[in-house]
RNA sequence: GCGCGGUUGGUCUAGUGGUAGGACAUAAGCUUCCCAAGCUUAUAGCCCGGGUUCAAUUCCCGGACCGCGCACCA
């Protein structure tokens, strides 16, 4: 069987069964844009929530949940309204299309074409006579193209206030850092979650879900102090992690290193601890969410490829159809973002560091008589007040004398020392302003469900019949219990639907089955990857028995329905195993 | 955005200048009963717009969408 017919047969079975599919379709769809049928949404949903668990809860950071529209300025200061903008510009001959600014560039003396207007690039491209690069035909008078991938709208009536979809989920939590800070109590390090919906107009949306103009991020901005310590990674370090850095990708036979997180902390293959730690958080959680390992890589983004803020990154990428795809980006952005956002909103993006020991520092001060030099100075009085400021920092011994002699627009003045109020104080500093740093964990959560059906996907054969499962965790599986009645009959039906309500009530999500065959029905749960079917006899009726039936190996165990909802909520848990029931 | 190929019930697919057939699935009934059994019946389809034609699902043009390649993926 062929990665591409995989792809296929995936691509059917989330149609015909609910996980997902085009949307708008009869209207003629619209492309880029997927509708999560009942299979899907719950998928998706159990694989937040084991996220939230992991990211959120077991790491004590704070999820919160911002808004989708944001106000133009903010994507001024991230940078999104200029580094995501594109000009293009189409071949007349071959039809091939080129960032009309490295066109430019790569042709002319220009280094920062992008930041130029377009009609400017335009008359560039007819000024030098440019080519296309791939045919060579002259591109002069083809008109520039100005794209930009993210969606726009206006806030409100008319078109005073423009706004755009948010191209990621993170400048909703770097925009409210200010008051998050607090929440954390002023102290770093400290993380913020956010599971949401984000959107880029992409060109050419491609590949099924991999690459939609809507989707959906679990995000984690973890705020570090530069000069801080790192995580204690001490709990990853013997996670076992196969990478792809830098140095192995330059190779012409580059190699996956099968390494350790505290191995490739130690040799200085990951650089920043914080990085390695959830770099082996992730790998853990991938596989209990039914990641195959291997078919899962860490790949270190190459300097070429990493994003304006980013200074390292690391991508978590699975194996589908033969190609890798990013599942998680692990971005070392640094203080890009909160220095873009202090300085574009003229708030305060710092977190004030205490010193272990205050230090104690003499300080030159002025606190000059006013009252004498009003008068001599008039509307200079002010300036003059500046002018001793900047002498008492910078050289104190110009007090020592009677007078202090300043220069003001080059005229030289002299004033008492008594009437400076000069004094040399001890002021005690307790610690300092320092704009955190940003480590980025953000996962993709519709890849990620693409990844977690293409890898439970399974066909085999029960007593010569050809089957297709979906082998997926239980933990994340849409239903995790099918409860069936062997065959019509009143008293079976009643019975089953009893043990329906029990379960639920158990907390576990049921679907009740009693149309066709039982055979009929264990494969349509095995195709949504229903782990535990429970099948109700006639017997049952007599001992209070009945029969659960395990998803991958078809086998079957006899269980009191007294026990039922407790063996099956351990199963799903993974404290016992179904072999041990048999 | 460019090039190539494609679009027929829920899904997969056959076929045609005179509006379509199958398989699977679904529903109802009979029968059977622990791994896709059988019989009967039912529901349900030619992507959209324009052109040519007496007549277009079919031919032509445009569009939308899907797949692949190029470009793009901050």
């Amino acid at each position: 069987m062929s990665e591409e017919a995989t792809s296929r047969k995936l691509t059917e079975l989330a149609k015909r069964r609910g996980y997902f599919f085009q949307s708008s379709s009869v209207y003629g769809g619209v492309g880029g844009f997927y509708t999560f049928g009942p299979q899907g949404a719950s998928l998706k949903g159990h694989l937040e929530d084991a996220w939230r668990e992991r990211f959120s809860v077991q790491e004590g950071n704070m999820e919160i949940d911002a808004p989708t529209i944001m106000p133009e300025p903010v994507f001024e200061s991230s940078g999104h309204l200029d580094t995501f903008d594109d000009m293009l510009v189409d071949c007349p001959e071959c039809g091939e299309s080129h960032r009309a600014d490295h066109v430019v560039e790569d042709a002319t003396d220009h280094e920062d074409a992008e930041g130029l207007p377009i009609p400017e690039v335009e008359a560039i491209i007819a000024e030098y006579e440019l080519v296309c690069p791939s045919c060579g035909a002259g591109l002069a008078g083809q008109a520039v193209d100005d794209f930009n991938l993210m969606f726009a709208t206006n806030i409100g009536p008319g078109d005073a206030q423009p706004g755009y979809m948010r191209p990621e989920t993170a400048q909703g939590i770097f925009v409210e850092f200010p008051r998050l800070k607090a929440y954390a109590r002023n102290t770093l390090p400290f993380g913020v979650t956010q599971i949401g919906r984000a959107y880029r107009n992409e060109i050419s949306p491609r590949r099924s879900i991999i690459r939609t103009r809507e989707f959906t991020q679990a995000e984690l901005e973890q705020f570090v102090d530069p000069a801080g310590e790192g995580p204690d990674c001490s709990s990853v370090a013997d996670v076992p992690v196969r990478l792809y850095p830098i140095a192995e990708q330059q190779e012409d036979d580059g190699e996956i290193v099968e390494t350790t997180i505290g191995a490739a902390l130690e040799d200085g293959v990951i650089a920043d601890p914080w990085i390695a730690y959830y770099l082996g958080v992730a790998r853990e959680w991938y596989e209990t969410v039914g990641v195959d390992m291997d078919r899962f890589r860490f790949r270190q983004h190459l300097p070429g490829e990493r994003s304006h803020y980013a200074s390292d990154c690391w991508d978590a990428e699975s194996e589908i159809d033969g190609h890798w795809i990013e599942i998680a980006g692990f971005a070392h952005r640094g203080d890009y973002d909160l220095s873009k956002h202090a300085e574009g909103s003229g708030e305060r993006f710092t977190v004030f560091r205490q010193y272990d020991e205050p230090q104690i520092v003499e300080r030159a001060t002025v606190d000059p008589d006013m009252s004498y030099l009003g008068p001599e100075f008039g509307g200079d009085a002010g300036a003059v007040v500046g002018a001793l400021e900047d002498l008492a920092a910078t050289d104190r011994s110009a007090f020592d004398g009677e007078v202090v002699e300043i220069d003001l627009e080059g005229e030289t003045h002299a004033i008492p020392v008594e009437h400076t109020g000069f004094s040399v104080d001890e002021e005690t500093i307790a610690g300092e302003h320092v704009t955190p740093h940003v480590i980025e964990p953000s996962f993709g959560v519709d890849r990620l469900l693409y990844t977690v059906l293409h890898h439970a996907y399974r066909e085999d054969e029960v007593d010569g019949e050809a089957r297709t499962y979906l082998a997926l965790e239980p933990e994340v599986a849409p239903t995790f219990v099918g409860v069936f009645p062997l065959q019509g009959d009143a008293a079976l039906e009643a019975q089953a639907r009893d043990i329906v309500a029990g379960l639920r009530a158990a907390g576990l999500a049921v679907t009740y089955d009693d149309s066709g065959n039982i055979g009929r029905r264990y494969r349509r749960q095995d195709e949504v990857g229903t782990p535990f079917c429970v099948t109700v006899d006639y017997e049952s009726l007599e001992d209070e028995a009945v029969t659960v039936r395990e998803r991958d190996s078809t086998a079957q165990a006899r269980i009191p329905i007294a026990d039922l909802a407790e063996t099956l909520t351990a199963l799903r848990a993974g404290e016992r195993s179904f072999a041990e029931l048999e």
